[in-house]
DNA sequence: TCTGGGGTCCTAGGACCC
DNA sequence: TCTGGGGTCCTAGGACCC
């Protein structure tokens, strides 16, 4: 059986655990730059506030209701994150770390253990032990976990779990379980799906084998298959990343390429600390620009490129300045640019390392600088060490008027993160 | 004026090989 | 009327997830 653990309105959880003032009251928490709403509390989803619904158009609802409203604040729900994931590898030997507030459980080998006793157990360990509400669905595939996890969180009476373990329940649940609601369909396969009258999941696996291959593919398939009880979706437990990307939306519209220079060289820079903590090499790097897509009236430009780097590297001296020189070749005057982004694939070992045998570069000594930044950058606080290239200026700085202190981590990070 | 960021997997088509 | 059969690799784009 496949367990999925899911922390209940995760951000808005965590930002709750360090102010029970908010307990009963609706909270909801902005993307980056306070763009817009990217989690609730039940009370805002009672209020009507939608998921993804821009911050500027919710003002006056925010205001009548009182709606606690916070800046994303990543430092915090990461560290909670990890918090609820240690509880509960405490109980299964094989966890999936699937998202930040949701796990996959192994219960492989536990067929004489009583799966209601022990994921009542998970579930009150973890929420006491955390603070943050979460639910546990039960299945022998992950998609039905995720159905059973959606009825866990639904309703009150399963105590934070349910478990599919009959053709029975799954029959019932199915039939109680909207199309559109089923992991691995999204809008398209919705809109496809209700154009052939397929309203629930019960009615989708109602359907043909062939039928659905036709349609949605192998990985309709799959879902198709999943949801009638055949497992094809495995435990995938591995850390390494296949491509790594940081980008941002800038909290000024910048014009100049000295600014965007800066940002994009902060953004290189993190996606080299990222590959290096995961102890990888990146072959492939793109960089990529755009102007603002909603502001119809003003002139439009994107646009990426993409190098081959010569040697597989995590070196942010040398990501760096490949980025740059991406960067310089694809910017244009006369544009205002929103969002700037490097991203980083072809993604291998650190070690063994294939090099290159006309390669002039010093890799020992760069690799070796390389940790000594990281270890600085640990024991005093993020960024203390940098490259000059990322500067000083951060006009691409992010807005986030309405953060909330970083209570687990350290202090450093806490008047970084203010002072940014 | 104001609309996020970070991932995975699959497919179709083109270029190439014998 | 008629023009083989079997592959690989790469890329861009699209679907999905949180």
């Amino acid at each position: 059986m496949y367990g999925l653990l899911d922390c209940n309105n995760f951000y808005a959880s965590c930002e709750r655990v360090f102010n029970p003032s908010l307990n009963g009251k609706p909270v909801v928490v902005l993307s980056n730059n306070d763009g817009c709403v990217i989690a609730r509390s039940a009370e805002a989803k009672t209020l009507g506030i939608p998921m993804g619904e821009p911050a500027y158009k919710l003002k006056e609802l925010i205001e009548t209701n009182q709606v606690a409203v916070f800046s994303s604040n990543y430092v915090l729900y990461g560290d909670m994150s990890h918090r609820v994931m240690t509880v509960i590898q405490q109980f299964v030997p094989e966890i999936e770390i699937y998202s930040i507030d949701e796990a996959f459980l192994m219960f492989d080998g536990f067929e004489n253990i009583n799966l209601y006793e022990l994921g009542g157990k998970i579930v009150q360990t973890t929420t006491r032990n955390t603070g943050i509400p979460v639910s546990l669905g039960i299945a022998p595939t992950k998609t039905l976990a995720k159905v059973a996890s959606k009825f866990a969180k639904k309703y009150k009476n399963y105590k934070g779990v349910c478990i599919i373990d009959s053709d029975e329940k799954r029959e019932k649940a199915l039939k109680l379980f909207e199309i559109n609601d089923v992991w691995g369909i999204g809008r398209q396969f919705t809109k496809k799906l209700q154009y052939y009258g397929v309203k629930t999941a019960w009615d989708f696996t109602q359907r043909s084998k062939s039928w659905v291959r036709r349609e949605l593919g192998v990985v309709g398939e799959r879902t198709w298959l999943e949801l009638r009880g055949t497992p094809c979706i495995e435990m995938d437990s591995s850390v390494t990343k296949k491509s790594i990307c940081t980008s941002r939306s800038f909290g000024e519209r910048l014009t100049e390429l000295a600014p965007i220079s800066e940002a994009v060289a902060n953004f290189a820079a993190s996606c080299a600390e990222k590959l290096r903590k995961q102890q990888s090499l990146a072959s492939v790097l793109m960089v990529f620009i755009h102007t603002n897509p909603f502001a119809s009236n003003q002139p439009q430009y994107s646009n990426q490129l993409l190098l081959q780097l010569p040697v597989p590297t995590n070196d942010t001296t040398e990501i760096i300045r490949f980025a740059l020189a991406a960067l310089k070749s694809i910017y244009k005057d006369g544009y205002r640019y929103k969002k700037a982004g490097v991203i980083i694939t072809e993604i291998v070992p650190e070690r063994p390392f294939q090099g290159d045998l006309f390669d002039v570069r010093n890799r020992d000594k760069y690799s070796k600088i390389m940790g000594v930044m990281d270890s600085l950058n640990e024991s005093y606080g993020k960024q203390k060490v940098k490259i000059a290239a990322q500067g000083f200026d951060r006009k691409w700085k992010l807005k986030n008027e309405k953060l909330s202190p970083c209570y687990t981590t350290k202090l450093s990070d806490v008047l970084e993160i203010k002072a940014e």
